[in-house]
DNA sequence: GTCTATAATCGGATAGAC
DNA sequence: GTCTATCCGATTATAGAC
């Protein structure tokens, strides 16, 4: 009694995600065709229609977070203070090594600049789960400027490293990375003494 | 007399530069139409193709860095060590301001994710530009990478403030922002002690 | 659930008249 | 230098057969 997959229920819907989240990561948005997605799962594109209606719709079913925002936000400030800024920059770069979420981050902010529904989801993220919580655990008047300038470290870091691939540092390990910007992010996220 | 355009040189030529750039800037590579931007300059299609020969063509020609790479580079390093990281901010900060170079800036980075010539002209200069000066005049085995960090730091800033446009940091006054990554980047560019 | 056929549109590029 | 007309390919989306 092997646990097969469900009769009638194919697993078409899973390959032709799977195939967008590549074909999304590597091109963006806009270079990425229905045909060329449908190509890569084996199937009509006419399929692509059926499950998800248009390519928009598509984006949306394959890009959700590849992590649970409030297990985020809680790794990072739970601990406490000592060490916010080391635990942000490594949980957030072994996210951009991982197999599973690579792909889906490289999407999502390749197509950040182009594609309003990236950007939004960006956005969204940033004012609804790291303003709330985050900047309440930082305190001081400024907190959504500072968690603004740690995302600025973060992000162009990611840029840079995976989505341009600049060397030296898109090759250099993640520990080392994380041992320079570190300090960094601690510098921001201090309560500023007044 | 007055100095006025030589006849048979038409303005043309510099008004579908003018619009490609705003489009290049506002749409990025991928949704950027020929059509459009002569339809912006008031012109025919084909005027474009008289012009330039392709879009690709158009882009490189639009594209040109707004900032001569020898002045900047002089300009941050020519005063000695101290204050270099607020003069990078600084002046960085001050050409994404600028009514002239933001246009090209927008269009460069906004383009960047998934149009290769874009990325190409981004690694280009820093490879050139960068590394070979900026780079040398630093010091230490590990000099490009450290240029790399502090780029990761200018980057993202751009994107978050002026490609995503997320508050509050889209909004903070220059000063302030020279203020708060100033540290950042003198922490990166500084020789380490061995 | 899957595919064929096709509609409707839009893209970049070209040829040639004026 | 500029415009008209057009080609040709590619794209998303739809209708309907199997």
């Amino acid at each position: 009694m092997a646990i097969g997959r469900r009769p009638g229920i194919s697993r078409t819907r899973e390959e032709l995600l799977t195939a967008a989240r590549r074909r999304f990561a590597d091109l963006g948005y806009d270079k990425t065709t229905v045909r060329a997605v449908a190509a890569d799962a084996g199937v009509d594109p006419g399929i692509v229609t059926h499950f998800f209606g248009t390519k928009d719709a598509m984006f949306r079913a394959a890009m959700d977070w590849p992590f649970d925002p409030d297990d985020f936000v809680r790794a990072i400030v739970g601990p406490g203070r000592r060490g916010m800024g080391e635990r942000l920059a490594r949980t957030f770069l072994e996210l951009w090594q991982g197999a599973e979420s690579q792909p889906r981050l490289l999407a999502i902010f390749r197509s950040a600049s182009t594609h309003e529904e990236s950007a939004a989801l960006v956005k969204e993220f940033v004012h609804d789960q790291l303003y709330g919580r985050l900047a309440e655990a930082l305190g001081g008047a400024d907190a959504e400027l500072r968690v603004d300038l740690a995302l600025s470290q973060l992000l162009g870091l990611a840029m840079l490293r995976h989505v341009l691939q600049v060397e030296p540092i898109a090759s250099a390990p993640v520990e080392q990375v994380v041992a320079r910007i570190a300090p960094t992010l601690d510098g921001y996220l201090r309560t500023p003494r007044r």
